[in-house]
This record gives structure tokens, sequence and C-alpha cells, in this order.
DNA sequence: ATGTTC
């Protein structure tokens, strides 16, 4: 009896078991590597660059038990969106393309106390409001409009920083990974350029598929971990989903350049120049960490900023003080990180700059790092889904240390280009087709409807049955869109 | 993703 097998062209995968398929290592690979997928999805993930650029990514120094791919992977600047990689801390590298252009872009959910029949009636002031008052699209406009000094603070304490200025309150901080600050941030490490681009950008949602939701609580699936989540169902929470902006991205673009001048050998004997690394230990490795990290507390002061806006905006709308309505911060994920994380390798302990790129951390019930509030049950992770589609809330399963490096899935993944989108959709029909649902979207222009238009992603379902399977990440919740701002 | 084509 041989293993089933998976052919996708130069790249054959063997079955390891349910939903789980291995690229055996071969020739110059350091390990094998891993999708963790349905078959329906693996012939998705198939139909681009998602697995020759999996198994590049095992040439990257230092790689530790596998390079992983998500349910929702698809191909990304050099790594897979959707992968993870543990890279040796000591001896392996850190990789600006394995993180992702936008650091710590992210979505944090708001839970309320309101109910669908609250909200019924007052979408389309709703919807108006928040694309009023809350900055979207692309170039500048923010929350706050800030000099480099802002900044700079910004960079440095995070969540913190917002906490002091009042646009935060300390359930914020501890409802948020690391508590919204991110250890090891050295703004003096992010570029003049960059801080500039990031000036009048706090605060605001950007472009492409980012977004602020109001959402309807659809499903409870697991009501012990809803109950310590606070949510049930008919409960309206919002999402929001943004990065860094311009910032983040110039910060991504100038270490990718310093790394391919600097490191040059390593980037030859890469199979893919879009993998540059630094070698951990080098300079240009621990530069790169300290601008990252500012840059994370960049991202989530922003997220920040767009939570304290749409609260004020439900001020106004529903007038009453938003603590009347419990728009308290249930969590907030990072989807685009790396970052120093000891874990149990064969035995040892071991230092490993994890990267998740299009990747959730999902860590189990009783691991410290989960906010008090939820350590028995896990942490949350938020998987967001499509306009016509909805998202899930789960939390991190007991595989997950084991199989992922504590991490799952974070969306639905794109299964079509934007261009490709722009062509076989219309952003009026589309905004009209999720009207007929009961769906109000409200978008800068028609062209990101259209690229964001339901059709261009996988099944959420499908991705979230696949992380439930593997006990990576256990449903919890399953929400519906109200109304959707876009960027 | 992105002052949307370094």
């Amino acid at each position: 009896m041989t293993a089933p097998t998976f052919d996708a062209g130069d790249v054959t995968l063997e079955q390891v078991r349910e939903f789980v398929w291995e690229i055996p290592q071969e020739g110059e690979m350091g390990a094998p590597a891993r999708v963790l997928a349905s078959e329906a999805l693996l012939e998705e993930i198939s139909g681009d660059k998602t697995l020759q650029q999996l198994r590049n990514a095992t040439h990257l120094p230092g790689i530790t038990n596998h390079a992983i791919c998500m349910p929702d992977g698809h191909q990304g600047y050099g790594f897979p969106v959707g992968g993870v990689g543990a890279m040796d801390a000591e001896n392996g590298c850190i990789s600006p393309g394995a993180v992702g252009y936008d650091i710590n872009c992210g979505v944090r959910m708001m839970r309320t106390n309101l109910t669908y029949d609250d909200v019924k009636g007052n979408e389309e002031e709703l919807v108006d409001s928040m694309f009023a008052n809350i900055p979207s699209g692309l170039g500048g406009g923010g929350v706050v409009e800030s000099g480099i000094d802002t900044v700079e603070a910004v960079l440095d304490r995070g969540v913190e920083w917002a906490l002091e200025e009042g646009y935060a309150v300390p359930d914020d901080l501890a409802h948020c990974e690391d508590e919204g600050v991110r250890e090891g941030a050295d703004p003096s490490k992010v570029s003049q350029k960059a801080k500039d681009r990031g000036k009048n950008q706090l605060g605001s949602l950007g472009s492409g598929n980012h977004f602020l939701e109001v959402q309807r609580v659809t499903d409870v699936f697991d009501h012990q971990v809803g109950e310590a989540y606070g949510l049930s169902e008919e409960q309206i929470v919002v999402l929001i989903h943004c990065g860094s902006r311009g910032l983040g991205h110039q910060t991504c673009n100038d270490y990718l350049r310093r790394i391919e001048k600097q490191h040059r050998g390593l980037l030859e004997r890469l199979p893919d120049k879009e993998l540059a690394a630094a070698p951990a230990g080098s300079q240009l490795a621990a530069d790169y960490y300290g601008a990252m990290n500012a840059a994370i507390n960049f991202a989530w002061v922003n997220r920040q900023l767009v939570m304290h806006r749409t609260r004020q905006v439900f001020e106004r709308v529903f007038d009453r003080p938003w603590e009347e309505m419990g728009m308290e911060l249930l969590y907030d994920v990072s989807h685009n990180i790396a970052k120093k994380e000891t874990h149990t390798v064969e035995g040892d302990e071991r230092e490993l700059y994890v990267h998740r790129k299009g990747a959730t951390r999902a860590f189990p019930a009783g691991h410290p790092e989960v906010p008090a509030a939820y350590r028995e049950v896990g942490q949350p992770v938020i998987i967001p889904g499509s306009m016509g589609a909805g998202s899930y809330v789960l939390r991190g399963g007991e595989h997950s240390m084991d199989l992922t490096f504590g991490s799952t899935a974070h969306g639905a993944g794109r299964l079509m280009s934007r261009t490709q989108a722009k062509n076989d959709y219309w952003g009026g029909d589309v905004q009209d087709d999720l009207r007929d649902q009961q769906v109000y979207v409200k978008a800068q222009s028609g062209a990101t409807i259209a690229e964001e238009a339901p059709g261009v992603y996988k099944d959420v379902d499908e991705v979230v049955r696949v992380s439930d399977a593997l006990g990576i990440g256990d449903k919890v919740a399953r929400t519906f869109p109200v109304c959707n701002v876009k960027g």
C-alpha cells in the first residue's frame, strides 16, 4: 500500500493523513513542506505558484519541522500568503517576504450588546456615517493628523500611546496580542520616508481587502466558548480589517533592498530572490526585527483609532455612550508578522522566528500568552470571509502547537486576481446583489467592490472545516455582514 | 497590500 499522492505538475504531494499533504524533502530543501487542506482546497491551491513558493521556502536557513501552507493559501511575494515558516533564531534567518508587505495586517472584533433588530432600519445611516467618518481608500488622511514625534511615540509604545491620549481604555490593551505593545520595537530603524508616509494615515482603513464591517452573529456552535467570548446569536459585532498602510509597506521595501545588497551570498543560494533573508545574528536581522516590531505597533494603533472612531459613530447613530452599548474589544489578531517564540521541537526548547504570513496565531487553552479572560478556553481567532459569506470566530485548538507552531488560517483566500475579478464582475451589480441579501456596502470605488466580490474568494466554510478537523482552530461562532465599508 | 508601474 502506498500513500495517496496529489500530482500538481512539477510538485507531487503525499498524503500523510486526512487534510495533511507533504512535499517530501529532496535536493537542497532544508525540510519537507506541508499543506493542510481538503482535496478541493488543494486543487485550488495548486492553481497558482503557491506550492512552488512553499517548496522554495524550505531552502531558507534554519527552517524547522516543515514549511506549512494553511487551507486558505495562495501565492504571494516570494512566500505564500497562508504560509508559516519557523526559522531558528540563532542559526536561521528572518525574511521580510515571509512576513509580508503589510506588516501586522490583521483583524479585530468588537462586541456590542445590540441585536440585529436594534440595527435593522438604520443600516443606511450607519454605513453612510461610517463611510463619512472613517478614512478609507488609497493615500492620506487619518483619524489623527500627526507629526513625526507622534509617529515615533506610536512606533515605540503602540496602544499604550493610544491609552495615554484617550483613544483607548485599559481593556482594549488586555484583549490584544502582547497587550498592544510589541517588545523590541526600535523606531530608529524605521526610515524617515516610512515615517513620513505614516504621518497622515493613523486611523485609516486603506484599500484592497481592508474593510470595516458591522455583522450579526448567526450561529454559536460552542456555547461554553461563546459565553467566554461574550458572543450570542443575533448579537451585533464589528469587524475591523486593516494594517500598517504606507509605513509598513515602505519598511518592508527598505529592508528587502538592503538585505539584497548586504547578503548576496545567501540570496544566491535561495531559489527565489523574493525570499531575501537576513541571517540570524546579523546586524540587518536585528534592525529589520526592530523596525518590523515598530510597524506592528503602528498597525495596532491604526486599528485602535478606527475602533475608537467607530464607537463615536455608533454613539451618534444610536444616541447613547459606547460603554452602554457594550462596545468592547473581543480580540485583535495579527496576520502578517514574525515573532521570536519558544517552541518544543523533538523534545527540545528552541527559539524560533515564527513567520506567519496570512496566518493567525492560534494558541490553545492554558497557554500563558492567551489573555486571562480567555485562558481557560483558548485564544480567540477571527477568520474574515467575503462580503457575501460572513466570518468565523474560532479558538486556538489543542493540536496547534504540535502541527503549526500555534497557528491557523486567516481568511477565505483569493481564488482569482484583482484584474480577473474586474473582468468578471461589475461593482454596481455586486452591490445590488448584496443589497438583496440585506447587506449594505459602500466603497471609494466600484472597482474595489468588483475586486472584492464574494465570488473571488474561496469557500470560507471549507477553510474552517479543515482547521476545525485538524484541531488547530476550533469553530466557535459564525457571523453575517450587515454594513460594510471598503477602501 | 501599496502616494495602485522600482
